[in-house]
DNA sequence: ACCTGACATATTTTCGAAAATCATTGACAG
DNA sequence: CTGTCAATGATTTTCGAAAATATGTCAGGT
């Protein structure tokens, strides 16, 4: 008996199989080990995951819900397709509601506030954004850390709900990113644009920091659609 | 075999055990009929619905992802539970979101979005929304037109994210607001507003259509929330 | 060559029971 | 009287196989 958790092999991740099912499938789905169209047969599933066909349905069944897979009755699942006109629907959408969010939480965001996107900036400057040698070990941490620190901008907007949206839309945006990067080899700086949106946050101008939010991610989707238009 | 659908008696919704299950499921929760915070046990779901556990754990997986069920792992599922923050929330991003979707659809709608409006509010203006007397078959009837109708003003945003984003704080907050129906017996009459938010939306005054939908929630809203802090 | 239909295969979907986990009860010690 | 702990019952979770459905193949006719 450990301390944390249980003892059990089985259940890595979670604290039931389909737990952990889900876990596993959607982070290849996002990393993009999964890749777009690509179908998700139970068989290959329950072999990767070392489990029965149940907890795996139960894991897609929940992808399905959050857009990550798709399914055709009595035909399968399979790993949700991009297109050119969903990411950009993504991307309207995304400055609309985080910039919302950001300007809620400049209103409103109290000194731990402060802290945490200081914080969390902080972790993200301090990693490399991705190399050409082992780019898949250490992206790993900074995409963590990326998505940590767009979460802790908005974190006092105040609205759960307002939260989970974005999340939502970062997730999928965030696929569009991880797979063009990881097919296409290059990926643009960004640094640059972080440190400015976290100064003008902490400088509660509200106008200046949702402008330069909204730019950071206009001009990644930007870089995302010239990807796919080539190689698409 | 009859011409739309199979003939087998165990299918009537969806073309699966699963889909029927999450269709039953789903339109009790969101009628009231199964009650916030009321368990949902596999053994009652099961009889109600006559089928083994797996489709009624795939339909519950699902539901929980839409937020309209909780999961606590190894101790069950229960319907989501109503809360005064959380009506302020969905009513403030309801506001937000399909004040947008509104605004885009005034500045993109062709004749047949018109159409669709025109037609839908009618359906909707030619019924009661309800009676002391025969309160449940009028209003399932209403009910849905009145989903139609607010649907059908944003029809033309041009967004699907933003579509499913409005749909799914639709369906939560008409959650609320046919179980206080429900409970308190007395509704407001809504037909002026609806019928106000159509001419404006005609006449492509954006400012003052959206004005009026916010309006028309926050009446909404403020109607349940009197209900709620005396009967919650 | 091309379409049709029956057969065989692959895959999903569902079932019924076993295993694992949680909640409750009641005895017993402090 | 109170708190701990084991035994019991209720419920969820998972499994392995059967049933249902879709896909692919191939012979036969036009």
């Amino acid at each position: 008996m450990n301390a944390a958790g249980t003892s059990r092999s089985a259940k890595p991740g979670g604290r039931t199989l389909a737990n952990d099912a889900y876990e596993r499938v959607r982070a290849a789905i996002l990393t993009g080990r999964f890749r777009p169209g690509d179908r998700l047969r139970f068989a290959d599933l329950q072999a990767l995951c070392g489990m029965s066909v149940t907890p795996v349905r139960e894991a897609l069944a929940r992808l399905t819900a959050e857009g990550f897979a798709v399914l055709d009755d009595h035909r399968g699942y399979s790993v949700a397709s991009l297109s050119l006109s969903e990411l950009r629907d993504i991307t309207a959408n995304r400055k609309r509601c985080e910039g919302e969010a950001l300007r809620l939480s400049i209103a409103r965001g109290d000194a731990e506030w402060e802290a945490r996107i200081v914080a969390s900036h902080h972790l993200l400057s301090r990693l490399p954004q991705g190399r050409e040698d082992m780019p898949s070990v250490i992206s790993a941490g900074w995409d963590a850390r990326h998505a940590a620190y767009h979460q802790a901008l908005i974190s006092a907007c105040g609205s759960p709900i307002l939260l989970d949206i974005c999340a939502r839309l970062f997730a999928h945006a965030d696929r569009y990113r991880r797979i063009s990067v990881s097919l296409a080899g290059a990926q643009r700086d960004a640094a640059a644009e972080h440190r400015l949106i976290l100064e003008r946050a902490l400088a509660r101008d509200a106008d200046a920091a949702v402008e330069a939010l909204q730019a950071h991610y206009q001009n990644t989707a930007d870089a995302i659609e010239a990807f796919l238009e080539t190689a698409g």
